[in-house]
DNA sequence: GTGAAAGCGCTAACAA
DNA sequence: TTGTTAGCGCTTTCAC
């Protein structure tokens, strides 16, 4: 590898001159040409590490998420990493499996990696992370956000999204709303939870509301259990709040040889790699790319110094 | 932050004794207790840039894969990062589109930022990574092998699959077997597609193979070229590449309200997030995240200096 | 607009 | 075993 002085000796300038011209700042014409075409003939490409090294900020974000293999994590991480890499930023993929230990372990990489800054998911309280604001690293939450509320967010409008789902049951002729949403410790779950009471205003009967876990096999056994009759008058209709729990939620009736739309089952999110609509099923797709897309740009943007008051976007349906 | 010129002072040593301390080569007995002290007091963590401007090499490592939202790929996501982050390693998400032109982007970001090393599933001929076995960089590829043998690889089983699909086909009564492929540029498309063949022998019927594109909707409009009688005598049994394809077929068999078993199909991979068995579906599991695993710790073991030969790891069906 | 020089935080060679 | 010293490749004052 060429290295920044091999670059002035062949252009015969100093380090400092090329290091200015590689950064954009204004060179003689002359003596650019001369360094351009040194660039050129040594294929040099400068050391981030060094640069992050004088710098003290690399150009790498880090993108901290329960799972990556929940679609709609990766949809999110697929946004931010476009972003990123537009930008000229890298993304470095924390999994954390909602785990407090994780996080905090990757907060230390983000430091001494001198990242830029995060883009988080919390596991919970997100605590982990308050050690990067104390260091002056810009961070957004993303689908959940911080208890801090100085710390930019992205989310999704949760509670819309649950009254939305009710509204399209109540259209189809469901009459008895039930509802299964994530664990209680997470906001999203509770929003959404609060969309459907909201939504079924004193129709909302708190004894169909099962709290699960938001994934497939906490789905079913909610769905199992809201059939099971301990929720008294037979429901058709019900709300799901995310993807895996609404594949849970769908088996269950499958294995039970319901016909379809029997209870209606209205999900928030969609279901993997189901493109055609499926019978009985009402998918209110969330916008998880843009998501993340958006995060990385307000991340981007404190990066570069934007000092401006927190932001807290929140997403609501795709074309609306 | 503080440096290990902080923790040298308060320890009472020079900074060479903690840098030998925090790196695991022997220290007398007082001092390491007085360093530990201050590194707990101190909350220091070693500057990881730093270390890599000294050593050329970071502990970070980039997955270059061409498509983060296909299951698959994010199956081997999962088990890189698991394995990386063991060995303290971070994990640098790359997302190539099988675009040539990005592939050998990331390879400039993993050079200038002195990333230890990659794994990659290249596009078509993966031709911009020989700039990495050049900087004698560890590469191993995974999924797909570089044309160039001497680069290590974790491959799957291909051919084996597609004759186990085909045996799996026959036990179930299927006849007349159709194949529906992935692009035959990809290796592993190929190699399917000669298990098909190869299990059916002289029954291997040309006109029923079909090379798509792995996606959704190319395995829905090969299905329905295969059931529009382009192909003689109705088939009754067909072997399906990949998980989104086989997506795709089974929507154009429910589409067409054939019922489940009239087509059977043997799909290799598993339909995401659906967990118990579909009828007239047979899924050939991929041990993906098991692949990602493999990858990386043959990685991380050339980058701990291992120079031994050339490694082509094949990896069969689960639990055989 | 340009060059000399210092320094980011660490590790490795060397001498003690 | 330990400390001294030099240097990884870059950016950034500060003089000119």
């Amino acid at each position: 590898m060429s290295t920044i002085y091999d670059v002035a000796e062949r252009a015969g300038v100093s380090a400092a001159t090329v290091s200015r011209y590689m950064n954009g700042r204004s060179v003689r014409e002359d003596a650019a040409g001369r360094i351009q075409a040194a660039v050129d003939e040594l294929k040099y490409s400068p050391s981030r590490t060094a640069r992050s090294l004088r710098t003290q900020s690399a150009q790498v974000i880090a993108l901290v998420i329960p799972d990556i293999e929940n679609p709609y994590f990766t949809a999110i991480a697929r946004g931010a990493e476009d972003e990123a890499r537009e930008a000229g930023y890298s993304l470095v993929l924390c999994n954390t499996d909602d785990d407090a230990g994780r996080e905090s372990g990757y907060v230390d990489v983000v430091v001494s990696e001198n990242m830029a800054g995060a883009i988080v998911a919390p596991a919970t309280d997100g605590a982990a992370f308050s050690a990067l604001a104390e260091q002056h690293r810009p961070l957004v939450a993303v689908d959940r956000r911080l208890g801090d509320d100085r710390t930019d967010s992205v989310t999704l409008d949760d509670t819309g999204f649950g009254e939305r789902a009710v509204r399209e049951l109540v259209q189809r002729g469901s009459r008895r709303i039930a509802c299964i949403t994530g664990p209680d410790r997470a906001e999203t779950a509770r929003s959404r939870a609060e969309g459907w009471r909201r939504a079924l205003g004193d129709a909302a009967d708190p004894a169909l509301l099962r709290w699960a876990d938001y994934r497939v096999a906490g789905g079913r056994a909610a769905m199992r259990d809201l059939l099971d009759g301990t929720a008294g008058e037979p429901i058709d209709g019900v709300v799901v709040a995310n993807n895996l729990m609404a594949v849970g939620a769908l088996a269950e009736l499958r294995a039970r040889g319901l016909t379809p739309g029997a209870v209606t089952v209205a999900m928030i999110g969609t279901l993997p790699y189901v493109e055609d609509p499926v019978e009985g099923v009402v998918s209110l797709p969330l916008p998880a790319r843009e998501a993340g897309r958006t995060a990385a740009r307000l991340l981007l943007s404190r990066i570069g110094g934007d000092r401006d008051a927190p932001e807290h976007v929140v997403l609501g349906m795709a074309g609306e």
